[in-house]
DNA sequence: GTGAAAGCGCTAACAC
DNA sequence: GTGTTAGCGCTTTCAC
């Protein structure tokens, strides 16, 4: 007994139909050229007809392409990471292409064994935000894939298109407007250095609070981890300090959502008692009373450009590598307030 | 010239190393019996060696499965789907099987559309939340794919696995606990009645405001898109009224978000001028000051129990349709209060 | 126990 | 212009 039959209407099928071959009932639904157009309607009527949907993975057997593009990110249930899948979906899928999604929870071992799963599926592409930029092997597994995109993530020995935000300026303008309004004493509460996103952040801070003559208390910068309980320890310690900021910013979403958690089990009112400044714009940040200030991006650009990169580099695999900067910008909302006495003794208990 | 090599170590290879021919080969990496444990081993050892993992597509051609799944869902950035999206790949990805997530943005035509594109991708199984219960021609599509659950959406004439939240226990308990503390002008406003979960939320709401003897005015119920602009629009109108609502149900999360934003716009202050319940527990409600009245439900449980209900599904093919029921619950929190004569006006403006 | 060979549905070289 | 044919990598008879 052979294999079972799946796909209900064949090739084979149609061609039959057309009173044709294979090869030219093929040759019509892959648009080329020399076949007699009357040949041809026969074909597509026949084709129609019977609803015929080419099997993925027989043409995938002799192609060696899928139409499927993975899309590998941290934690797919973060409204961030979920936006970009949006919008990368909403590129890909009128071109034909199926987005397939992976979780690294970001740990670059899950990360590796994943990367190797895909590979297997022989996935056109790849768009991943990886855990660890600096993760050992990381250049030799992109290269399993005919085509990558990294997301917001850097490997300057690498050849790879990428897709990255210019977190840089906001934070800057962000940091440059707290200064303004008077605070000295400004606090950045950052992820893993492991991604660019809060290297640049740091760096960013630390240049910034130097430039502009505030505080450069080590404490008063803190890298860890990108997790709401990440944001709310450090949150708790930091203002547990002798000499607390009064301004915090957030380096990211989860981060901020620890932080405003525990600004609230703290008591402390935004902005009366301390400013604050949020990375990303989600829910918590815009219905906010008052909305928080926050350095924002456009997610769905974001997730745009990747697929944009993706489709570019799959037409033609030797072109250059290239690097997609996309802004960053702070918009003033309300949850910025020159430093109070009060606010700070308050914040400190 | 042959098609294009992809897969870098192919079974052959495996084999000739080995020593052994392909069949053999084949037999011990599928944990076939009749095989001399000495020549076993030397196949496991190669394989492992060379790093062989198996070509996907060529599988697929053999034996009609993929190791594929498909979630097709209205929003995948709607955190409510993302959430479940996550919990469906921690259940589905440790048992070797991939994740494919699409779009269907509410639209039965582009449903259609996917779930054809989907079934020439060979997919092994689909979880779906269908926008349309009761779109023609949807249990013969339903009918394309070996195993489908269905997201909490019920199709009475179809023979199809589901998990479906109890959406009547928790939201009468908040109309209950609404009642207890004296309101007697509920509002609902719910979703598209193409869908089990705002069709529930309306008969249990008409159910209970008649058991319960509070104002059955048809206005205080509706139903409409479930979108956030609907849930804004929808809370206008309803606080425009000559008698507005003490209490006002937001029947999901978008409608939540549409309800709050118009509120706010109204400066209408909760619990004081209005007392809140929204259906589904998000960072909005979790967060808010005071924390708000919800009706919930664990959305990563529905995604597991989805996943678990479709392996037992892919496992015995011909095994009856099981219908699971996961429990809501309603959870006061602080956003509703007695109602007052001056928040009613204040409501009013 | 093991190997040779067929064939899943499709595309592309080659012959006519 | 069109048909014949080989073969992608794998699983599964069937013969030994």
């Amino acid at each position: 007994m052979g294999p079972p039959t799946v796909t209900d209407v064949t090739l084979r099928e149609v061609a039959r139909q057309a009173g044709v071959s294979v090869s030219t009932a093929s040759r019509v639904l892959n648009d080329q050229p020399f076949v007699r157009s009357e040949v041809r309607e026969r074909v597509m009527l026949v084709s129609r007809e019977l609803g015929y949907r080419p099997d993925v993975a027989a043409r995938s057997m002799r192609t060696g392409t899928t139409g499927a593009i993975a899309l590998v990110v941290s934690d797919i249930s973060n409204p961030l990471f979920a936006t970009i899948a949006k919008s990368a979906d909403e590129a890909l899928s009128p071109r034909g292409y199926s987005l397939m999604v992976a979780n690294s929870s970001n740990d670059p071992a899950h990360e590796e064994e994943l990367m190797a799963a895909l590979r297997q599926r022989r996935l056109d592409g790849l768009v991943i935000a990886v855990a660890d930029e600096g993760a050992a092997g990381l250049r030799e597994r992109l290269e399993w894939f005919q085509a990558v995109v990294l997301l917001d993530r850097e490997i300057p020995s690498a050849r790879v298109d990428c897709v990255l935000s210019d977190h840089a300026t906001g934070l800057a303008e962000a940091i440059g407007h707290l200064a303004s309004i008077g605070h000295s004493r400004i606090a950045l509460i950052a992820g893993t250095t492991a991604q660019r996103g809060s290297r640049v952040r740091l760096a960013t801070f630390r240049r910034e609070v130097r430039r502009l003559g505030l505080d450069q208390d080590q404490e008063l910068c803190r890298a860890g981890e990108l997790t709401i309980d990440d944001g709310y320890r450090a949150v708790t310690e930091i203002l547990a300090m002798a000499r607390p900021p009064t301004a915090l910013i957030a380096g990211n979403n989860q981060l901020f959502a620890g932080m405003f958690s525990a600004l609230r089990d703290l008591g402390v009112s935004i902005p009366r008692d301390l400013s604050v400044v949020a990375c990303e714009d989600t829910e918590l940040t815009a219905f906010h009373n008052p909305p928080l200030d926050v350095v924002r991006r456009d997610l769905a650009e974001l997730g745009r450009e990747a697929s944009e990169l993706l489709l570019a580099r799959l037409e033609s695999p030797r072109r250059r590598a290239r690097r997609v900067v996309l802004s960053t910008r702070f918009e003033s909302r309300g949850s910025s307030a020159p430093p109070s006495r009060r606010g700070r003794r308050k914040a400190l208990r």
